[in-house]
DNA sequence: ACGGTAACGGACGCCGGCGTCCGGTTGGCT
DNA sequence: AGCCAACCGGACGCCGGCGTCCGTTACCGT
């Protein structure tokens, strides 16, 4: 894991390179990932050039500074996957999730399909939306989700989730949580129990 | 309505003005409202000057640009109020806003609050917004809604579904259908009738 | 302690968007 | 028909972000 890469031999490189990453963190977290990237490198206190040197683009950067974020993300879905309960297990993740996003705008861009093509951890990404539909289906079979329930209804709402525009952080979480709470409940059947009947239409779609 | 300005005295002018008007629907529609103004222009087959003495700030031009789009979510609103089924009036109004705002990137994003402080259709977007909580309340009370949904949910919902991207415009209206038909579930009561009890109460909020 | 080199960061040139000026064009009125 | 002003749009200078070069600094190994 903690390779030693070709630079990175002198101990204020390895500094540098932390304080690149946290302020890469910090900013992006507060003002999303469309920032400059002289912005981090003053917040870093360091030269536009060590930024560039350590990060080449400004996608190598995200990538470095959402690692963190990213495995928080595998946990989530993972902790979901271990609940005996699956209902529990799904509505916890979803909860989460959303949390997790409305609490740093830039990770939740940067997740959702900020680089159009591929981000370095696409396929750790995939990993992940994998893990989440088969949370999805556990549930549905459990009767705890409607039977039209679909994995990508989940997307949906985690694309949906990161609408949810506001000024303060704070304001984001809370909009999040009502957010999440409403969509867990549209993903319910109808009276909550297990398989009560036919599932009523809706309609188009 | 139809005053007559100090410039528009002449037929070109009123013809570049449709010009403009009609690119910056288009364009805006298509890439969202942060396109430059340049772009515009140039799909209006005009140049930069005079697309500048008709709208000299962006905001001008979404202004105009989408004053018909506004008027129809005005007309959305209020069809919702005519329909005498208050629980289907809601529903049908939260559809038709959502897939409106999903064919137009543009609108979506002016509507919500693209310009922070005041878009100058800020006053009559108030208008439509109190008569989506009337309309909200409405259905609540028939018993079509649950008993803790409130107008600011509604709001919720729709920056929710601008949260909803995709490539093609013709993705974003399915998601967007999708997306609402799962959000209005997720506001009626748990066994779709009026009133069945107690509300069940939801982890956190 | 000292040489060599990894690493730093100020400074540079480039690009694209912005808003404006001004010489040329053209519609409208007599 | 001919004038005049309303109107057009190419061209300009400004700004801010980008990515890179190179002289300088300071870390590390002997």
């Amino acid at each position: 894991m903690t390779e030693v890469l070709p630079h990175l031999r002198r101990s204020d490189a390895r500094d540098n390179r932390e304080r690149i990453l946290e302020a890469a963190r910090t900013v992006f977290a507060a003002d999303g990932p469309a920032v400059p990237m002289r912005r981090i490198a003053r917040h870093a206190g360091v030269g536009p050039a060590t930024l560039y040197r350590h990060f080449p683009t400004k996608e190598a950067l995200v990538t470095a500074a959402f690692a963190g974020q990213m495995r928080a993300c595998y946990a989530i879905v993972d902790e979901g996957l271990a609940d005996p309960d699956p209902g529990r297990g799904f509505t916890s993740t979803i909860e989460r999730l959303c949390e997790l996003h409305a609490r740093d705008r830039g990770f939740a861009a940067a997740f959702t399909a900020e680089f159009p093509h591929a981000l370095d951890f696409t396929t750790d990404r995939e990993r992940a939306v994998k893990s989440l539909a088969r949370l999805t289906r556990r549930a549905r079979e459990a009767g705890h989700l409607r039977a039209d329930v679909e994995p990508s209804d989940v997307i949906l709402i985690l694309m949906a989730n990161g609408g949810l525009q506001a000024a303060s952080p704070a304001a984001r979480v809370k909009a999040s949580r009502r957010f999440a709470a409403l969509a867990i409940r549209g993903l319910r059947p109808p009276s909550g129990g297990r398989l009560p009947g036919a599932t009523r239409r809706t309609r188009g779609l």
